[in-house]
RNA sequence: GGGGGAAUGUCCCGAGUGGCAAAGGGGGCGGACUGUAAAUCCGCUGCUGUAAUGGCUUCGUAGGUUCGAGUCCUACUUCCCCCA
């Protein structure tokens, strides 16, 4: 990144917060945000259900946008996603049904309106599916009115394209596509909206230029791109995978206690990097928390998940996964807001496995891991570790009405009869 | 169209002479140490089951040879390379 002094507050407030990896024609653009509001996007892929922590820096850079006096647009890529982005994958993507499409695209508008405002106002967020005009485009009519603009030569120096080829991976036709669809939809969105800016995280450049560079051919109008770092945890791994998977945004795919704890387990040197990026905290209270040394930087950790919590699940289920993560982790007790597993009543009084049990609470994935986990010691039975998955777990080993159920010192389930 | 090669524990990479539940690594999980951190060390990492020997299902797909196949044979699928 050049050193330049940014005049508009957006990308004074990007560059302090850490997002900008790079941008085309800095300059230009700076003047542009200073002049007035600037519509600016990003693209979300429809693969998944829901967005996850990946997606997050993204949104905030829409977010930060819009609270810097500009319009965001989020673009799902209804028909994108038809064709698959090769970006940073060594293998074809699995090509989605529409109707998967759909349904994943409905659910993943959920989580952006818990970032962005949306409606008919200026600086108002708006969504658009691109399948509204790409798949309306005709073959010849595509070829003749984009293809024209595209050398192959120059798409074959793109990293997408150039890795999968080194690295001797198929590259199908429809996959090589990709990068123009998305440059089309930055056009059509500029023609549409007046939109000038694409955003996107970095492996994602090659396609924003291209985008850039159609509109300043084509349109002769001004355009800019700009990309965030990819993110990984300073000990290297790649951000937003746990050990049940990907850390989801929707509710229904991980519950906001386990949200809260994906934030609070951050490695203390991603503490002050993931407070610009995923907070509103102003910057020097920032500062101090990141100041912060030796075991006090739990303190900064529980900040950062809280803000980001209430921010995806609103005060209440941050305030409540708090609490529970205080109660299981600092005072030993049990919280009723800690994850729970029903058994029948009848069932427990009869005796039901350990190991069975665990399977069922989710500890597990089977018996036999059951087993190894419990002759690990690592599988606690209210708070006793417990070396036999085989002993039975029954009515008496309800303390307070439920039993608290761990594997290892994170993963905890309350057992409640019903 | 012709010739050569490849596919392995469904997370990834990857060794594998006919006796293999299959080396090694990464990742993941658990334990110890800590601060619900990192680093380090130890254990586990197909399913099922026992106090234990076990049973079952796995090496691209389908057949075959064999007491026994990841390993040999045949066909098929997909991919890579060379020639046309």
């Amino acid at each position: 990144m050049t050193e330049t002094a940014f005049k508009s507050e957006f990308l004074k407030t990007m560059q302090a917060r850490g997002y900008i990896h790079q941008v085309t024609h800095p300059e230009e653009l700076d003047a542009a945000c200073c002049k007035g509001p600037v519509t600016g996007y990003i693209g979300y892929d429809a693969t998944a259900p829901s967005l996850h922590v990946g997606n997050l820096i993204t949104i905030m850079m829409l977010r930060r946008l819009q609270q810097t006096g500009h319009k965001p647009i989020v673009i799902v890529g209804g028909g994108t996603t038809k064709v698959g982005d090769p970006s940073g994958k060594d293998e074809t993507r699995q090509l989605r049904t529409a109707e998967e499409i759909e349904a994943n695209i409905a659910s993943q508008k959920q989580a952006f309106a818990k970032f962005l405002t949306f409606g008919d106002g200026e600086t108002d967020a708006i969504l658009v599916n691109n399948d509204e005009w790409l798949s309306k485009l005709g073959y010849i009519d595509f070829l003749r009115e984009y293809g024209v603009h595209f050398t192959i030569n120059r798409m074959l120096t793109f990293d997408s394209v150039k890795l999968r080829l080194e690295r001797e991976q198929p590259l199908t036709f429809i996959e090589f596509n990709y990068m123009l669809m998305q440059a089309t939809d930055f056009l059509e969105l500029e023609r549409r909206y007046g939109c000038v800016l694409q955003m996107g995280g970095s492996d994602q450049w090659g396609n924003i230029v291209n985008g850039v560079d159609l509109i300043r051919r084509v349109d002769q109008k001004p355009a800019f791109g700009l990309t965030t770092p990819l993110l990984s945890t300073s000990s290297g791994a790649k951000m937003g995978k746990t050990a049940q998977g990907a850390v989801w945004l929707n509710a229904d795919m991980l519950s906001p206690y386990d949200y809260w704890q994906f934030w609070r387990n951050t490695e203390d040197g991603d503490v002050g990097r993931f407070l610009k990026l995923f907070t509103d905290l102003p910057l020097d209270e920032i500062a101090r928390l990141e100041a912060l040394q030796g075991a006090e930087i739990n303190d900064a950790k529980k900040v950062l998940a809280n803000e980001a919590t209430r921010m995806l699940h609103g005060e209440a289920e941050a305030a409540k996964a708090a609490a529970a993560a205080q109660a299981a982790f600092e005072l030993g007790g049990l919280s009723a807001d800690l994850p729970t597993h029903e058994v029948a009543r009848a069932d427990l009084e009869a005796g039901v496995m350990l190991a069975d049990l665990a399977v069922a609470a989710g500890l597990a994935a089977s018996k036999g891991e059951a087993r190894r986990l419990a002759q690990g010691g690592g599988l606690r039975v209210n708070d006793k570790a417990e070396a036999d998955a085989n002993r039975a777990v029954t009515a008496a080993d309800l303390v307070d009405g439920v039993v608290k159920l761990a594997a290892g010192k994170k993963k905890i389930v309350l057992v409640k009869p019903v």
